[in-house]
DNA sequence: CTACGACCTGTAGCGGCTACAGGTGCAAGG
DNA sequence: CCTTGCACCTGTAGCCGCTACAGGTCGTAG
């Protein structure tokens, strides 16, 4: 292409596959790139740093909507960028507690299960409110 | 009703939504209960139980299809209930690593963030590639 | 000029529910 | 007996963040 990356160079750049990159369009996160006269997609450079954004704002578990809200503040907006991460870091820290809930829950109830054993269970019998 | 839970009743003892009773039988997680002269549906205590089955499963992250297979192995088969369980302790420990790694990064890309500051915020330029 | 891959649009599916809309059953109070 | 009002019924669409097609077109290297 004369100018600018396709939809597969710059799916790669950002580490995401090329529907990816489509939905984002789709649902406003990225702008509707101009298109070769064939109709393909041409980024540039700052639909690059767009598409970075997200991929590290979704690495840090933020949703496409506060991303989109992220993305609005980009230049300036420290108070309401930090008043994300604060929910943000709140959610991810109740989801670990869940998670540690279950593990600990599901350790114990699979304690003592073994091949061998063929009735008695002791997560089949947990499960089934024994 | 005369006798057997109504669904109301039946997912208030579970502890779900009335539409999660439903969409469990949609799915035949569930078997279809018989039905009143008027088409409700009527459940008994063997149900009851394997809804709570169910839920037990849920509250140790096990997904439906983990669940519809516990449910078949419920005499007998610690065998497979114990991989099962492995499998399941695996997965939530990755789930939690990720969390962790968010969490980590999050709060290291927010700190020093602060209301009064306008330009230039670490949580922005972390996520802008800085 | 042909072959082949990368691209295009549009639609449906995943998991596990949840939320309607628009209708019917049931039980209790008057 | 009749009304009220809640609980129930079916069916469908939506949530999130993609992913996976089908069936076609474009771009480029040989």
């Amino acid at each position: 292409m004369r100018d600018g990356l396709t939809i597969g160079a710059v799916a790669r750049r950002g580490g995401v596959s090329v529907e990816t990159v489509r939905y984002y369009e789709r649902i406003g996160l990225l702008p509707p790139p101009p298109r070769s006269a064939g109709g393909h997609r041409l980024y540039g450079e700052e639909d690059a740093r767009r598409l970075d954004f997200v991929r590290r704002g979704r690495a840090l578990g933020f949703g496409l909507e506060e991303i989109r809200r992220l993305l609005r503040l980009e230049a300036g907006g420290c108070g309401e960028a930090q008043l994300l991460a604060r929910e943000q870091l709140a959610s991810l820290r109740r989801k670990m507690a869940e998670l540690r809930r279950m593990e600990r829950a599901l350790a114990g109830a699979a304690a003592g299960c073994s091949a061998s054993r063929a009735a008695g269970c002791p997560l089949l019998r947990t499960l089934s409110g024994g």
